[in-house]
DNA sequence: CACCGCATGTAACGTGTTACATGATTCA
DNA sequence: TGAATCATGTAACACGTTACATGCGGTG
């Protein structure tokens, strides 16, 4: 779902075209979702398909030759405003996949789920680890969009820590 | 992916037919995710496809007409062995919806952003509190799964919450 | 009987992802 | 000239998701 919100919400800004549109997605997200090129063209299809973005052919103005200029449709503005107005949705929440491990592991018997904990902790401490290190270098070099990127990593490997601390607390109780 | 290795280690424990293991799933993760019957039967399709899962036709024993009994093979098992093993990877971070989402809000403006990071906080503050209030509540009731997804579900919310205050933090030190 | 839960599956669709093919422009 | 980048697109596939159709069995 993001991609598309995401072409979308850029062509809000104003027309592009396909390439530039790939260039924008990546430089707003701090570099860190690269996109491939393909994907916004199968993307921008499917919402030339559903009405949200009109392509203009190229040929006059300054457009070189075989550019197609994409452009939001008012249909597109509703929808872009309605994202942003949506809140995430909790009822069912995201299916992470470090939860699921750790749950599907736990049904094979504690044993085999503290195994699990004990690895997948030892890996984020040490992208912990380097991902602090990254922030206090690369602080000043940075865009505000890649500040805020390098902190919601930081906060969400953090909070998988304390998860991961807590299941083990508790699966040793049990035990 | 994670129905897909979720069903997998499910039969590494034992043998068992598509309706039991829908069931299996959803009580494994504590109620929390529910899955339809039918992609049961097109995951293990791809499963059977894949080779990492067999299916024995009914007839002889314990099965009633019409039941399928779907096994693991050692390739399957080969495959959930690793699952068990491989760490999460952290270089394309898993994209995000609440980040995309303030990044891509970022780049129409730091109020525009701003209004987004309020909405989403309010929101998410509700989501915690009522998350708080379950966990008090129904805690001897719950399953050791259902306690983990629980505070699983809560260290996100918290986490998210704090990167939201950092965000507004950053966006009106911007200003 | 009618309904519900168990049980199996198919068809269709949506998004994300990659690999591949093609050509224009720019610059060393 | 040759390589890199800009630029467009197609084909194929993976997974997740839903809606739908079918039938058996037990219980009120």
């Amino acid at each position: 779902m993001p991609v598309r919100e995401g072409l979308l919400s850029l062509l809000d800004e104003g027309p592009s075209h396909g390439y530039q549109l790939k260039t924008d997605f990546e430089s707003a997200t701090g570099g860190v979702w690269p996109l491939n090129v393909g994907q916004v063209y199968t993307t921008l299809d499917r919402l030339l398909r559903d009405g949200l973005v009109r392509s203009d052919e190229a040929g006059s103005g300054a457009l070189s030759v075989g550019q197609r200029l994409y452009s939001i449709t008012p249909a597109g503005s509703t929808a872009v405003g309605e994202w942003w107005e949506a809140v995430l949705a909790d009822e069912p929440p995201p299916r992470d996949e470090l939860m699921m491990k750790v749950l599907l592991a736990l049904e094979q018997g504690s044993d085999q789920a503290l195994v699990v904990v004990t690895r997948q902790r030892t890996a984020l401490t040490e992208l912990l680890l380097k991902r602090r290190r990254e922030r206090r270098t690369g602080d000043d070099a940075q865009s505000l969009a890649g500040r805020l990127v390098t902190d919601a990593l930081l906060m969400r490997a953090e909070a998988d820590l304390r998860w991961l601390d807590l299941c083990e607390a508790r699966l040793t109780d049990a035990e």
